[in-house]
DNA sequence: TCAATACCTTTTCTCGAGATTTTTGTCTAT
DNA sequence: ATAGACAAAAATCTCGAGAAAAGGTATTGA
C-alpha cells in the first residue's frame, strides 16, 4: 500500500539543501564551527533573521536542527546559545570518539571488499594532494583540506554496516571540528599528520585490525593534546 | 559579562515541559513509542495539529525535536514519517547500545561511591517491587514498570562521567523501546529478567567489571533474540 | 545605602493565512 | 493496455503580526 521503505538516515550534507530553512541551517552550522558565532553567545531570533534573510518561524526551526547536533542549546523559554565549549566536554568528545571509530573501523576492515580499499586509497590520494597545495603556498584552501580530512575519515569506516555508529561519529566529528579550529590556527600543519593517515591506511590494506586501530587511537588523541596545549582564554567560559 | 555556562544537556524528561512545542513533542514521542503511530506512517501538519491542539508551526517544531532521536525522518519537501523499523535496524541498535552501555558501566563501577551504590540497590529494589505488583495481578501498570526498568538502567551507568556515552545511550534506549514493546505485548514477561538484574546489582557492587559487563550484554542481546522470534509481519514494512 | 516592588523594553513563542511544491486523478496518444 | 502529460487537489513550507514571558531600570521605603 505504501511504497518504499525510507533509509532511517539522518541530515547528511552531501544532498544541496531543499528548504530554507535547511539552507539557514547549514550556513549557521558553518558559522558556528568556524567561529563567527562564539561559544556561549546568545543566537537572538530577530538579529539573525535578517543576516540569513530568512522568516523568524524559518530561523527558529533552523536552530532546533542545532540542537540536534547539540551545536546549540535550547533553554525553556529564553532562547538559543552557542554550546559552550570546555576542555572537559572536548576531552569526553575525543574519548567517545575513540571508542565508536575504533569499533566502525575493526569492522571496517573486516567486511571492506575491493571497491572499499579502493575508495580509502583514493580519498587519501586527494587529502594528500590538499596538504601538497597547502604547504605550496595557498593554491588550495583550508576549507578544502578540512573537507578532504572528513571525507578520508568517513570513507575509512565507511564500510562499517552500523548506520548508529556512523551517525554518532558524525556528530562527534562536527563536534571536534570545532575545537580543531581553534589549534589548527595556530599550528598551521602542527604535527605530521600526513605520516599517521599513511600508516593507517598501510595497516587497514594489510587488515591488520590491531595496528590499525592503535595508530588511529593515537591520532585521534593527539588532538586532544593539542588542544590541551592551547593559551587558556581561548577554550575556557 | 556573560552568567554561568550552561550544562550541554540535552532535553531531558525528569523536567516538566515549559513550552508547548516541547509539550507536544513529549505527547508525541509517547504515542510513537507506544505505537499509536506506526512506523512508516506519514505524519501530516494538518490532521495532527488538530489532534494535539497545537499551531501548525508549533506542531511542526515538535516533529523537529523528534527527528533529534530518530524517531520521526523529515524528507526534504515531503513532510514527517514515523521512523520505520526492521530487523537490521534493531540488531545495530542493540549491538551499539552493548558498546555504549558496557563502556559506561565499566567507568560506573570504577568510579561510583557509595552514593552511586545506594541509588543502585534503591533503583534496583523499585523495579523488584513493579515485578511483584504486576505478577500480583494489576496491581502496577505496564508504564510504570517501564519507567522503573528505565531508571534501573540509567542509575548503573550514572557513575559515567561522559555525558556523550549517557547521550547516545538515552536515544538508543528509547529506540529499542519501541521494539521492546512489540515483544513484551506478548510474552508478558517472557524470560527470568529480575535474575539477571539481581546478577547486574551484585557484580556491580563487587566491582567485578568483567562479570557486570558480561552478564549486561547477555541482558541486552536476549531482548535481540526475542524480537527475532516475533512474527515477521509485526517488525516487517 | 540597600532591598524590594512595579513598570517598561526586549525577546521569545504562538498562530493563521498565502505561496510553492508534491501528489493524485484523468485523459489522450501510441 | 501501457505510458506520458496535463490539471486539480492536498500538503508542505514560509512569512509577518499578536500574545506571553523574561530581563532591565527606575522609583519607593526602610
Amino acid at each position: 500500500m505504501n511504497e518504499i521503505a525510507i533509509p532511517p538516515e539522518s541530515i547528511t550534507e552531501d544532498e544541496q539543501p531543499k528548504t530554507l530553512a535547511e539552507a539557514a541551517y547549514r550556513q549557521l552550522r558553518r558559522d558556528i564551527i568556524e567561529g563567527v558565532h562564539r561559544p556561549g553567545d546568545k543566537l537572538r531570533v530577530e538579529h539573525l533573521k535578517d543576516q540569513y534573510e530568512v522568516g523568524a518561524g524559518t530561523l527558529r526551526e533552523a536552530l532546533q536542527l542545532l540542537a540536534t547536533d547539540a551545536l546549540v542549546v535550547a533553554q525553556g523559554q529564553r532562547g538559543f546559545r552557542v554550546a559552550p565549549i570546555s576542555l572537559d566536554d572536548f576531552e569526553d568528545i575525543t574519548r567517545t570518539r575513540v571508542l565508536l571509530e575504533t569499533s566502525a573501523l575493526q569492522q571496517s576492515i573486516e567486511l571492506g571488499d575491493d571497491a572499499w580499499e579502493a575508495s580509502v586509497v583514493a580519498s587519501f590520494h586527494l587529502l594528500s594532494r590538499a596538504e601538497d597545495k597547502l604547504g605550496d603556498g595557498g593554491k588550495c584552501s583550508r576549507e578544502e583540506w578540512e573537507q578532504r580530512n572528513r571525507a578520508f575519515h568517513e570513507v575509512l569506516i565507511a564500510a562499517c554496516p552500523s548506520r548508529w555508529i556512523r551517525h554518532f561519529q558524525n556528530i562527534l566529528y562536527h563536534q571536534s571540528e570545532r575545537y580543531r579550529r581553534l589549534s589548527l590556527f595556530r599550528q598551521p600543519i602542527p604535527r605530521d599528520v600526513h605520516a599517521e593517515h599513511q600508516a593507517i591506511v598501510d595497516a587497514a590494506l594489510a587488515r591488520n585490525t590491531a595496528e590499525a586501530t592503535r595508530i588511529l587511537t593515537e591520532h585521534i588523541m593527539r588532538t586532544l593534546e593539542a588542544v590541551r596545549r592551547l593559551p587558556e582564554d581561548l577554550i575556557s567560559r
